[in-house]
RNA sequence: GCCGACGUAGCUCAAUUGGCAGAGCAGUCGCCUUGUAAGCGACAGGUUAUGGGUUCAAUUCCCAUCGUCGGCUCCA
């Protein structure tokens, strides 16, 4: 396979860079008193940050618009040039943030969004048709290479100043650009499409979550259907799981503040736990995590190194008080079912345990097909410690050269970003893409060394001493509202038969062949099959769309030659007609389907 | 939480400068009895998210609240 070019190393990259700058000088002609930040290039576009002096309207976008068309009718080059931090805050000198970037840059310090850079950076500027903006590049060598029939603004935001909420929040606006008037339509074409796919919309047209007002946001009813695919996955992870030696715990939704304390979940993610309750002096916290209780349930019975490890599992149900603008239909949520495990074991038994986690998930990425994911090795940064992570910076590195040696023996390929690993200790998330582009953690696997020793945990170990356990935590299907969520996107709404909520459809073609419908209904019901009668007074045509949009597995035409043959015709839900086949037949092929998660 | 947009029947959407709130689909009831993506007809369905205000008159203009969406922040 050829090498593939670096996106920041493409002619596109520099023409949306450009594309970027032609607009802030757009914006800057129409609000003279602005004060400019940041645009960078990004995944399809560009956008650009300002400070103006009041919001932006749909008209402001349509001129802003039009003055970029006629820019770039021109041939403007791009002129850089080299000067001193003195010379650049002459030339910025009522811009602040240009300023703060001048003196970020000065510093050898940060960039512009206030990363450390590593090499002190020299101070540059990209000049256009008379705009001047400070730059390190790189940009197109004039207009002429920008299509201004394949450049589109496409919304505003807000958007804080160097992604800090303390900081005064901007104005983004975001443009997309491409080489040709034909890439842009495919990309906006591509961006309808990904919206039929959006969980949101397919989640509402089949049936299977509703959210209602007087419920309240970010707490998903489970519909019928809905509930029919949480009882698959469960049950699939049932047998996974006792496949795997783990056992099955259960705990309560409500506990003592005293147990969070202990945790250090409070004070620390109070923000995201619901307020506590009081009752008969004391407070009560509903979990937005289950560990607490699964330690518990350890150290509820002594322990011997012969028990170790010890893998206590549960579908817990949690509740998080999310921000209400992070809410995201059923990816984000305030109520949710993980599929929640922790594991107890020694630190000799640390890698298999670990691995036996990774290939746990593998089993599930290749049931689900899903090929589309990155794992993320998250680890702690130094400037967090005390702060959002456990004060123990030896521990830290070993139990991540732990995790980093057992990914490497076990060929897992993996990308390590610091400064993303949980309180307790390192992790590996699996980061996926809903269906308009939003990243998620799907599923995490987390080393857990600060907690164990909170909760006195320990097992006899073969000395007869008193040794503290290392806890995993794990959640290879994540939760039931993301991974439904995340499935229903991933199987563009087709879900594979054995969680289908329907599987198959029988159509009988005139009334003179519901009894036989019903005949063979029971026929598939014994066989476990989830069948329902059309038996509603539309016609077959009108059945067969119907069973097509809820995109029901299986279709099975029922008419006088069925009848009489005992048999059905069998209809696809991708279209495909397989003709006529004995009941029994159909009922062992669904059987096996379903039998083997396909 | 912050910035912005939006909220009309179960769903998808109309409604002129403020002047009687409408259609398709779904639903119910009839008729038709049909062979692989929509048969025909009738009926029913609404305090235009909620609460205030302006006005002779508000779906339309203003304010507040709730909710949704696009981002930011945050995250399973």
């Amino acid at each position: 396979m050829a090498e593939q070019e670096r996106y920041e190393d493409s002619e596109l990259y520099r023409v949306r860079h450009s594309a970027a700058h032609v607009m802030a000088q757009a914006v800057m002609d129409i609000f003279p008193e602005a004060k400019y930040t940041i645009g960078p290039p990004v995944e399809n576009g560009f956008y650009y940050d300002f400070d103006l002096p009041r919001t932006l309207t749909p008209e402001d976008m349509k001129l802003i618009q039009k003055k970029m068309r006629k820019t770039l009718s021109g041939k403007h080059e791009f002129l850089k040039k080299v000067l001193s931090a003195d010379e650049a805050r002459e030339i910025f000198k009522d811009q602040p943030y240009k300023l703060e970037l001048i003196a970020g840059l000065e510093d050898g310090g940060f960039d512009e969004y206030g990363n450390k850079l590593d090499e002190k950076p020299e101070i540059s500027i990209y000049e256009h048709s008379g705009f001047v903006d400070l730059c390190r590049g790189p940009h197109v060598e004039s207009t002429a290479q920008i299509n201004a029939k394949a450049v589109k603004l496409m919304s505003i935001a807000g958007a804080y100043w160097r992604g800090d909420e303390n900081n005064t929040q901007l104005q983004r606006i975001y443009g997309t650009a491409w080489n040709t008037k034909e890439e842009l339509d495919a990309y906006l074409w591509q961006l309808e499409e990904a919206k039929k796919r959006d969980h949101r919309k397919l989640g509402k047209e089949l049936d299977i979550y509703a959210f209602d007002e007087e419920v309240g946001p970010g707490l998903p009813l489970w519909l019928p259907n809905g509930a029919v695919i949480i009882e698959e996955l469960e049950q699939l992870a049932k047998q996974m799981e006792r496949e795997a030696g783990y056992k099955q715990v259960r705990s309560p939704h409500l506990t003592k503040e005293s147990l969070f304390i202990r945790s250090g979940h409070l004070p620390y993610y109070a923000e995201s736990m619901y307020p506590p309750m009081e009752m008969e002096g004391t407070n009560y916290y509903i979990k937005p995590m289950n560990c607490p209780m699964h330690h518990k349930i350890f150290a509820a019975r002594p322990h011997s190194y012969r028990d170790l490890p010890i893998r206590l599992a549960e579908y817990g149900t949690c509740y998080r008080y999310e921000k209400s603008g992070e809410l995201f239909g059923l990816m984000r949520v305030r109520s949710m079912q993980m599929n929640d495990a922790h594991i107890y074991c020694s630190e000799a038994q640390f890698e298999e345990e670990f691995m036996a986690v990774i290939d746990l998930y593998m089993k599930y990425f290749e049931i689900f097909n899903i090929d589309k994911y990155v794992m993320r090795f998250s680890t702690h940064a130094k400037e967090g410690l005390g702060k959002k992570y456990i004060d123990n910076e030896a521990l830290w590195l070993k139990t991540e050269e732990m995790v980093r040696r057992a990914m490497k023996n076990g060929g897992v390929n993996f990308v390590e970003v610091e400064d993303e690993a949980a309180f307790y200790g390192p992790k590996i998330d699996v980061q996926v893409w809903s269906a308009i582009g939003k990243e998620f953690t799907l599923a995490t696997n987390q080393v857990d060394f600060a907690v164990p020793p909170k909760f006195d945990l320990k097992f006899t170990n073969a000395q007869g001493e008193d040794e503290i356990p290392l806890c995993i935590h794990r959640a290879p299907l994540s939760t039931h509202e993301r991974m439904i969520g995340f499935l229903i996107e991933h199987y563009a709404g087709a879900m594979p038969v054995w969680i289908s909520p329907v599987q198959a459809m029988i159509i009988p073609i005139t009334d003179d062949h519901l009894d036989y419908a019903y005949e063979v209904k029971k026929k598939l019901e014994k066989a476990g099959v989830r069948v329902e009668v059309a038996d509603d007074s539309a016609r077959m045509n009108a059945k067969i769309r119907k069973a097509q949009k809820k995109k029901i597995p299986y279709m099975l035409i029922v008419g006088d030659a069925e009848m009489e043959a005992g048999s059905v015709a069998l209809r696809m839900r991708d279209g495909e007609d397989k003709g006529a086949i004995p009941v029994d037949d159909f009922a062992a092929l669904a059987k096996k389907a379903i039998a083997d998660r396909s």
